[in-house]
DNA sequence: AAATTTTCCCAAAGCGCTTTGGACTGACGG
DNA sequence: CCGTCAGTCCAAAGCGCTTTGGGAAAATTT
């Protein structure tokens, strides 16, 4: 055991109230005091005991994190990882803790509730929301102050951070288009998320302001596996007639899928095949060697985590406030996987 | 505010101390009334404040993960996100929170010495161990309980879980000995790793059992990123001479860019070159689809971070007991990336 | 029927902090 | 010289739970 709050006031010869007071900045210590507190503390490596700190105060200090695996398959999703390290910096800086809880896609309410009920938690954050999200209401209903990461189409007075998704599509397929391709597909992530229904729409939107009529047999939606990035395209480029002379996918790991199936099939990306992707910039998946190897929309899924954070706890200091909405835009990077449509 | 316990006693006309007793299966309360508690919690929602629980049990029921950015780009290791998931499931399951902190190398010792001084946590998680890793020493020192996913070379008497990887990349090898393959590149974690050592080893051992010298030039050790893979298999297959006809891989994402680098100068994974990969069953990345892609010794990480859950738990509630060690074994299981070797 | 034990419950004392409400200085103005 | 007022410090009361040490009633023994 370490040295509580009374055993170094003893050993200062002051009362606890004094020695708490002194080392949490309040004005009312005189400055000698003050400073031969600090010192004391850390030569001693004084540390409060976050528990009983917890609960004189009434904060928990520590910021929920409740990941949902998702599908059949109970995956994680890898842009957690680098969001999370995003945030974990921040929050690391503010004092807060980082609770996590994995957990399947039905016991998320209950995780929330007991987070609340529980009073483990100061606020949460909410990732990855769908079109509908039940989280919202929930996390209003239990006064839990709460940001997401994304949007959600039904509600208005809540707080998030997003990027443009359907301007960032809309711009990865104008580029396509410019570059004279007319087939060209979309694989995209589950169809309940909202950000695929906003990069769908980008995308729809850029071929209609064409002319073009987007064709459902090249519009894919599924967890974002390598896996599925190859059957997809695999299916597609196998095709007798028609078969899409571009691809615009929703995730680098999906992406690498792709280009297997391409390469399989003797075809090279930025000649005969082209490939946008949306680049998250995870840190294991580098796309910027020498260079993009991908042309990409990216934002970097790190930094929203970070600045995510910021305005959580922005929002736990200062309740009351009306909603934070922040929406960031994702640059188009031209990398080597684009390039003129082939001419037959 | 939720509800506390005193007006849950109250409105039971009970007395806390017997109502705490009730709900914690003490048996110093009457079965009826036992009954009528539980009811009563039930209907109310209750639960109790965890910030008094800890405190006054002085318990934690948290266990904290302080995972490191890697190298200077700081990155995430990708298997984090699943052995979480693992461990995850086993935490909430057994009534326990993570506690999750991500920081710079520089910064982990600070980490954990804050960990134990403000008692935030039960007990720790290490992962990804050096072949001489100064947490051991130092969460010793703290005395924090603490289990070590993988191993280290210089201590003895600590918990720890490992994949026996000596004879996993000792058997790959050998089943590309036996495939008729003779130069055999290995692409490894960080040398400082003690994993990456051990599979060094096994590789080493096996040609030498064949009366072959290993080539320090098939040798490459990094943190196993996409771009790692391609450059450094890139680097080899371009040898005007003595290129390698077999990879041997630490990680499924950097094999992914071997595959690549091969892709791209028209060989085909199984029939030009062989590749076996150590396959940490990432829920993304599946390598199992219609039968594995990859040749690989696989050992599912998630089912690992389960496992060393439950032993870090029942650490902490039977402490004084002599170190737990288990060792799993890694299966090869035969993909379509491995074939005998190309004759000239 | 008295003595003992068991059963079931409660009052009160913590857990280690923060925070409220004084109390005691010395300085200062009238 | 007394009253006022900052300036410093402390005692004590929580925060919401668990746990120790009884105590009264009921059950059992003698």
């Amino acid at each position: 055991m370490s040295m509580n709050l009374k055993e170094l006031a003893d050993s200062l010869g002051l009362s606890p109230t004094t020695v708490s007071r002194a080392l949490n900045g309040y004005p009312e210590v005189g400055e000698k005091t003050r400073a031969r507190v600090n010192a004391a503390a850390k030569a001693a490596h004084y540390q409060p005991n976050s528990r009983a700190q917890r609960l004189a105060t009434g904060r928990a200090m520590t910021i929920g994190h409740v990941i949902n695996l998702s599908g059949e398959a109970e995956m994680v999703n890898p842009i957690f990882a680098d969001f999370l390290a995003g945030a974990g910096e921040v929050y690391a800086r503010e004092g807060y803790d980082l609770l996590l809880s994995i957990v399947a896609d039905h016991e998320v309410e209950r995780a929330y509730r007991q987070m609340a009920a529980k009073g483990s938690v100061d606020g949460v954050m909410v990732q990855g929301p769908r079109i509908e999200d039940p989280r919202i209401p929930l996390l209003d209903q239990l006064g839990l102050p709460f940001l997401v990461h994304g949007r959600t189409g039904q509600y208005e007075a809540y707080s998030w951070l997003d990027v443009a998704n359907i301007r960032a599509f809309k711009k990865a397929t104008d580029f396509l288009l410019d570059l004279g391709h007319r087939r060209i597909a979309l694989i995209n992530g589950l169809e309940q998320m909202d950000f695929a229904a906003r990069r769908r729409k980008g995308y729809e939107e850029a071929l209609q302001a064409r002319g073009l009529t987007p064709d459902p047999s090249l519009m894919r939606a599924d967890v974002m596996t390598e896996g599925y990035g190859y059957d997809a395209a695999s299916e597609m480029l196998d095709r007798a007639t028609d078969a899409p002379t571009a691809f615009l996918v929703s995730s680098v790991i999906s992406a690498i899928g792709v280009r297997r199936a391409a390469g399989e099939r003797g075809l090279r990306l930025g000649k005969d095949v082209s490939l946008i992707t949306h680049d998250d910039v995870l840190s294991y998946m580098n796309n910027d060697r020498e260079g993009p190897a991908f042309t990409a929309t990216r934002s970097s899924i790190r930094q929203a985590g970070a600045r995510c954070a910021e305005i959580l706890i922005e929002m736990i200091n200062n309740p009351g406030q009306p909603p934070t909405q922040e929406l960031w835009e994702a640059e188009l990077t031209v990398g080597r996987s684009t390039g003129p449509a082939p001419t037959l």
